[in-house]
DNA sequence: TATATTTATAATTTTATCTTATACTATGTT
DNA sequence: AACATAGTATAAGATAAAATTATAAATATA
């Protein structure tokens, strides 16, 4: 009903293109891989279907007719359009070319997440990406409504309540200890909820699963609890550590985000912590829409850079050894 | 060469952009008049060309990715202008859209052509004239060098010098005499060279065709021919003949120019004059090129009348005779 | 559970496009 | 004048593309 009207096609078009400019059908045939007589009824075709000659012939040879020139400009035009298409679905197809929408909670987008985006978007100029942070809760929220294409959030916060639209690819971790760089304490390859009786902490506030945790830490070993500074995120968290105000019990992802961030001479050091305060951290896509490619290869990288914290810390390899730099 | 590196065509394009559209392959189909599976295997085709899959299949039902809303656009955008070209030759062909370009001697461009233009035009709001006033041989040399469609001019001045880079279509008129409205060789049918012995005459002139004919004339009866005001063209002869200060020897082109222009109360009158002073003229057009459909439908209708008015005014039909207002 | 709707695939037919072969025309060369 | 060259058009046959019909499998709906 639509197609079927259109008489025109491709091959006529840029056959007849190739005459025009060329100004003889064996040299448009030859410069096509085609020949002669195949552009010759390509050409006799298109001047069929759109009800008038395209050439006069005289003395054997095609000469455009005015009107020729109109149909000329629209061929080319479409043609050229065509090109453009072709280019556009190759770099979509290259990964070269798209847009992925990051949300995350404030952890992992100080400098993990700038960092791992900015190394992805490496050689690919028409890529786009937007990150931006938001508290674990509506990191879910935002993804379940099909606004973000990939959340990086804590789980164990959201995971009563989960959202039948998002999926989660689930990681634990085993929090650490912080404390400033030169410490007693970071003498010890681990640091246990004894070592730091009565001391000042810094904690999450108090609904928070890792202060649950933590708090549970101390009572099983009879230590007390000593929480001097509340903070909303565990990034706060750090300034009153290097400044040797207080420890803290910490998400690796921060931990992480803080040591890359701070490079050259971090003023902070981590610990295993026993016993062991657990982070559920969840990359979280929608459920019910595919994710582009791009935003797939982009998924894979934070998989595999997520993964590779939780392992660089986990208990199983680092128990009561320093972790590495 | 260049189009078989175009893998994408535009069955596929409508195919896809319809299941977009739609949502489904079946209802696609329907809106194609097409079936199911021919569909379904243009897009499958498609995907393959393109090289990623532009729908993710979940439950029997086809998803697009992200991926494909670009290809949409671009789809979008083809099919458009393809709808565009074929509206424009449409209206090409139909003559409804085009540019003629003319150039022709004074006379007839005072109003004979742009009254002709004028009803040429109607109805037709695509197509432009452009209409210049040149002198005879000016109008063949534009011709001949490919810069106008069409020329109006007197040959006898130009036949010397033909160009073959022009065709002409050749017609031959008998010159009439003109006169104020009250004069009394009005009431003759025929005006001759003795008629007007001495009386006060406007005149091209002396290496125009006319007025070595009119010359001729008045020597054949042994009339004075009394060269009061001479001219470039005929058109400002009128204005003298009009006050009555002379009687001029004019091409019926230019008179019915005049009698067309002053539609209601003609002051001047025209009568066939003997012996016979010819004008020919010629309609030219370019040898080498071919016309647009456009301006041959113009040639046509500008040659029939032209024609006209050399019949209206020949010898054959109207000797003696007043010529029909 | 039965029914209707959807997509995918296979087999077959139809249509479109290409190639080869050939005839014809104009032009330039010997 | 004879011949070679370069062009276009057409016919016949081969090949490729695109359509159809028939059918199976999956899913949603009554």
């Amino acid at each position: 009903m639509k197609y079927l009207e259109i008489a025109l096609n491709l091959k006529q078009l840029s056959a007849f293109r190739e005459v025009m400019l060329t100004g003889t059908v064996s040299e448009a045939a030859r410069n096509l891989s085609r020949t002669q007589p195949a552009i010759s009824s390509l050409i006799a075709g298109l001047e069929d279907d759109i009800g008038f000659k395209l050439f006069a012939r005289r003395s054997g040879r095609l000469h455009p007719v005015p009107e020729a020139h109109y149909l000329f400009e629209e061929a080319s035009e479409i043609i050229g359009r065509l090109d453009v298409a072709e280019r556009t679905i190759k770099s979509v197809r290259d990964l070269d070319r798209g847009t992925i929408r990051i949300v995350s909670m404030a952890g992992p987008s100080v400098f993990m997440l700038p960092d791992l985006i900015g190394r992805f978007v490496e050689g690919r100029e028409q890529v786009r990406v937007s990150l931006i942070t938001r508290s674990s809760i509506q990191v879910q929220q935002l993804i379940s409504v099909q606004q973000y294409d990939m959340g990086l959030a804590d789980l164990g916060f959201v995971s009563a309540a989960r959202s039948p639209l998002v999926d989660h690819e689930v990681m634990t971790f085993e929090c650490l200890c912080a404390m400033p760089a030169g410490d007693p304490l970071a003498d010890k390859g681990c640091v246990t909820a004894a070592d730091l009786d009565g001391k000042p902490m810094a904690t999450l506030y108090p609904d928070h699963p890792t202060f649950t945790q933590t708090e549970a830490a101390f009572a099983e070993m009879g230590a007390r609890l000593n929480g001097r500074f509340e903070t909303v995120y565990f990034i706060p968290m750090f300034t009153y550590v290097e400044r040797g105000l207080a420890y803290a019990v910490v998400d690796p992802l921060s931990a992480e985000s803080y040591k890359q961030f701070n490079g050259g001479e971090p003023r902070i050091v981590f610990r295993p912590f026993r016993p062991a305060v657990r982070s559920v951290a969840s990359i979280m896509t929608p459920a019910h829409r595919p994710l582009s490619n791009l935003a797939l290869a982009f998924h894979a990288l934070l998989r595999d850079e997520v993964r590779r914290i939780g392992e660089a810390y986990s208990t199983a390899e680092n128990a009561g050894v320093t972790p590495p730099a």
